[in-house]
DNA sequence: TTGTAAGCGTTATCAA
DNA sequence: TTGATAACGCTTACAA
């Protein structure tokens, strides 16, 4: 070995090019692209040389000649749009890329990760990732119910899937399309099987320009207001997420649909938006908690939530679950490491990670606009949920 | 506006080339090259112009083209080596990339992100990157004590900064394994203070390959035990993070050295490893709370562990800060979401990216070989931590 | 100060 | 089945 400063400052290694495979295996380049890139028009020999030489030599495409040449960047983009301070606890995103990357790294595709501000950098950003060809396709996250991406995206032609479904149905309080299906019933509205259906736009409308994989929020609250129904619980509160997004409009609606189905009262049985901060989610449950007729259960948005609501209820000496259930959508160690544990709504989200990216690879591959629903969670009930106490 | 599917389905745009601005401007393709990148050998006339025109086209340099033309791919790799469970509640690592991407960002630099199983798959990623041509650089994140990263990275000739600090002292043959303390002789003690020098080798050496950046985790940890020997407590244990991580060792290590200062009892106050996950935290602190004189303080290596650690206490009745005062190593909103708030080492993890990307970018610039150190960060003392009740 | 032309490493088009 | 050869879009000598 040479010395540390030599070796750290040394010139690096040139890599081999598909010349220098040519010139060792006796052939031309041409006939070494179509050997390592498995079309037709080498002899299979000629191909086991060439394959030979190139890991003797460990080869790899440079990817930069690669894309110049050919259409494909060789990559896909991820951006997150987030105020720095708001980059949280939230185990979700990472998992989500992991399931992400388990896709993509399979077909040697890389992504691009990226932390903005607001949504208009990340708008900015993908013309700017389109223009540099840098991206062959992005992934958009946290949709919204009115979102500029879907029409930028499609306008440039950056193939593009959303993750975390299409925007919400249109501003119909009494959601009369999904009146009353009784449960287990595949309701013709909410296809299980992940169709591409743009004939059945009531309920869940596929995104009209981009492909959409989603997970059923309504289904999803529905289970959560089964478990808290069957306890017992008639004031039911919902502290939702940021009210901009999509997913959070839909749980809103699935909730106030829930409530209508069993007759409860729309005043005892509601949602309240937040910004998804411990913060926010604490003031919130101070003033639930505060009320003349106080709710008995509380869904939380997320885990994070979650968590400062139960604090806020140890502090006022409120037990839970005697007095109050708590349920936390989506899980994560937070649920778990409290006392009480948390009953909390299991996704898995690397998996719908590992959905996204297929999808987002169908789409490249010219296959056809459509909307892929994820696995529909379960609900994990821990020690937060039971029935109230009367009173 | 076009029909939805249309506009989805439509050939994206042609994008503006270089070719495209020189015509319009009137002007050579090398004169634009030159413009655009503001080298000499144009009038400023021309660049004028040209800038102009680049401006109305919306032109942005074609990634490919200039990094197999020139030599810089203008990206940079970050590998998180997890497995795919262990990806938690931390928000360390998505406040660290998004400091990173400030300053590449303004750059132009993109951030190719990837989560992989374990070191093997990190090292083959970064000889995957390097023969691909696809990152200028990387910043290696978790060292660890024994690290095969940087001979790696030095050999590829691929510059890298590593995230976290220097490896931790040499070998202590003194150094019981984690858990069970002997009353080993006090070592020699180290001096309090670990400047970053390459004089001072034996507390805090300077990478010998790569540059560096780090936060001085033993003046850190010296902090927490001035806070918690000055409430009053004397035996005071450290559930520690995992043992091959380098800022692990050096924790554990400076720990040692903060107790012989002060003359208090090496079993007494030690520290233990875990994995970080909320379950060996927890059940790390049951053990310690089963034994016969269990700590008056434990300080743990995350939050995760931290509110675990608590919630434990909860379950078992012991009082927080009453009978136990507990420390976490890292903020976030898990230490101030649960009751009581957990006092909490905070650190400026964004500022942490932000001076690690410049760092890279100085190696890129061919800055010379060093050790850059970060923020000191400051404990926040909440209500977690207290004067520990007598017996 | 300008324009011409030769690469960078692939892929893709044609003859041979 | 092969092997020249021309793109791809940019940078950079080198000439004018």
């Amino acid at each position: 070995m040479t010395a540390p400063g030599e070796a750290a400052r040394r010139k690096p290694a040139r890599r081999p090019t598909i010349k220098d495979i040519a010139r060792r295996a006796g052939v031309s380049e041409s006939a070494v692209s179509f050997a390592l890139n498995d079309r037709p028009g080498v002899s299979q020999d000629t191909r086991a040389r060439v394959r030979r030489v190139a890991e003797e030599l460990g080869w790899q495409a440079n990817s930069a000649a690669r894309a110049l040449s050919g259409e494909r960047a060789g990559a896909m983009g991820l951006v997150l749009a987030r105020p720095a301070q708001t980059l949280g606890v939230e185990s979700f995103f990472l998992q989500l890329v992991s399931g992400i990357q388990e896709v993509l790294s399979a077909r040697q595709i890389a992504l691009l990760f990226q932390v903005v501000e607001d949504l208009d950098s990340e708008c900015a950003l993908y013309r700017r990732w389109w223009a540099e060809r840098r991206v062959d396709g992005v992934l958009v996250v946290d949709p919204r119910t009115d979102d500029p991406r879907p029409e930028l995206l499609a306008a440039l032609g950056l193939p593009a899937v959303v993750v975390g479904g299409p925007a919400a149905p249109g501003p119909d309080p009494a959601e009369p399309s999904a009146g009353e299906p009784s449960a287990g019933e595949p309701s013709a509205t909410e296809p299980a099987t992940a169709e591409p259906s743009a004939t059945e736009p009531a309920a869940t409308p596929p995104h009209p320009l981009l492909s959409t994989v989603w997970a059923d929020d309504a289904k999803a609250m529905a289970r959560i207001l089964d478990h808290l129904y069957g306890l017992g619980h008639r004031r039911i509160v919902h502290i939702a997420g940021l009210p901009g997004l999509a997913h959070t409009a839909r749980r809103i609606q699935s909730l106030r649909t829930e409530a209508d189905r069993r007759g409860l009262d729309r005043r005892q049985v509601h949602s309240v938006t937040t910004d998804y901060s411990d913060a926010e989610g604490a003031e919130a449950t101070r003033r639930l908690l505060d009320a003349a007729r106080p709710p008995t259960a509380i869904v939380y948005d997320n885990d994070v939530m979650a968590v400062a609501g139960a604090s806020v209820a140890a502090e006022r000496g409120i037990p839970v679950p005697g007095a109050l259930s708590i349920v936390a959508w989506d899980d994560s160690a937070l649920c778990r490491v409290t006392h009480p544990r948390l009953t909390a709504l299991v996704r898995d989200t690397p998996g719908f990670g590992r959905l996204a990216a297929q999808e987002l690879l169908a789409v490249l591959d010219g296959g056809p606009l459509r909307t892929v629903q994820g696995e529909l969670p379960h609900l994990e009930a821990r020690e937060s949920t039971a029935t109230p106490s009367p009173g």
